[in-house]
DNA sequence: ACACTTGAGTGAACACTGTAAACTATTAAC
DNA sequence: GTTAATAGTTTACAGTGTTCACTCAAGTGT
């Protein structure tokens, strides 16, 4: 880990040029994603900031991580903010309603991950999917403490996904060493899906004509969803 | 309706950009999708194009609203494609599928109209939201039908959605001239939100991951989704 | 049938974009 | 203190959306 002087400070200039593109990407949209606006706002000019991302979409990706990341971190600090006491079903609440309260306020973030954010460019599977994992573990294992707790008792359609589902998750528990039930990982999918929807729709606008209150909509689905996969609330 | 000639020649012109525009998006994904490009290809110069759309992001609300009728017609013809004596569930059910369906064979589409399609663009809510409606209604068309047939006994969380969804919902009824019961409407929102979300993710890469075989997945939730309104599957 | 108007289309230009190559100057290493 | 690596610049190319001034053909009015 030799940390000489000059890598230090070519990190510090890769964040600085990552954080700069966050703020442009905050402020106009993916519009303003260019590598010669965020050079010129660093002062430097547009070839030098080749010396730390190989092209645009390089740093993309390097941010697509950083903000997952960056989500990841939220919903791991709402699910700890009401205690390690606090029943799993309050803590996986707060996780539900942080996810969509970042997604709100940082609608280009939210976009830049789960939209189509730059013509023409997804980020590489390989990258992206263990950033992905790691908000979701979250919700699994919750979902896993209240099954055990006895605060959910998953329905039947719950306990056995199809074969091929099954199949799928099976390998992602043993692959990842991932010490959960398929039930729960099951649960935690299909729940992804589901807020996503909501989430997604409400981000890009298009729930609010249709529902008006999307706060009190959101707070119906969580308590409408949790419960049809069997919790006791 | 005076359709002189010269107006049927501009209209030709017009027709012909946009589905040049929409081949380029299916071939290129957004990145292709450009003015010169599209020049190029139907043999104009680039400000020739500038005579039928006032700019690129002109022509993009033009696609939008055609790849919303687009759908609304897929989704339209599935309901109708088992003869009118089926089973409204069983229309339902075909046009989910249509749906999904639709989504995955037209991703370029369907980024365009529920992603972040072009850089920094976001199309008018007052073109848009009534082309929504047009499929969304044909779901709640059917919602409607299976309550009146007794194929759906709503749940009583879905009889009462919270106060100001309901106002909302009920505003679109009167509004809209629209004959058709709060129930209704708020379970082809609550269904269009969660199938939304596996579409979505399933379109944009996320789920294959995770549930492997997402026909299974899909079908499954299908059910699962109508039982938990009440569906009498 | 002829003049007049309208509108489609072009060419050149401007201000942008990502990116590559060659070069300079600074900094670390021996 | 010499040498090697590396940060950064200049210049350039090919592409983008868009505007302006212009040409030329088609339709219209008399």
């Amino acid at each position: 880990m030799s940390e000489t002087r000059r890598e230090r400070q070519r990190e510090a200039t890769r964040e600085e040029i990552k954080a700069t593109a966050r703020r442009l990407l905050a402020e106009q949209g993916t519009a303003g994603l260019s590598i010669r606006a965020i050079a010129r706002e660093i002062g430097l000019t547009p070839p030098a900031l080749y010396r730390y991302f190989a092209s645009l979409d390089d740093l993309v990706t390097a941010l697509i991580v950083d903000v997952f990341t960056a989500l990841a971190e939220q919903i791991e600090a709402a699910r700890d903010c009401a205690g390690p006491q606090a029943p799993p079903s309050a803590k996986l609440m707060n996780v539900l309603r942080a996810y969509r309260r970042w997604a709100v306020d940082n609608p280009a973030d939210f976009g830049l991950i789960y939209g189509t954010p730059i013509a023409g460019y997804h980020a590489p599977r390989e990258i992206t999917v263990p950033v992905v994992i790691r908000g979701f573990a979250v919700i699994v294992g919750l979902l896993e403490e209240m099954t055990q707790q006895e605060e959910i008792i998953p329905v039947p359609s719950m306990q056995m996904p199809p074969p091929g589902v099954e199949a799928s998750l099976q390998a992602m528990i043993e692959g990842d060493g991932y010490p959960v039930s398929v039930a729960a990982l099951y649960m935690g999918t299909v729940g992804w899906t589901q807020f996503h929807g909501i989430i997604s729709l409400e981000v890009f606008g298009h729930l609010p004509p249709v529902v008006g209150d999307t706060n009190a909509f959101f707070e119906a689905q969580l308590r409408n969803i949790l419960i049809g996969m069997g919790w006791k609330g």
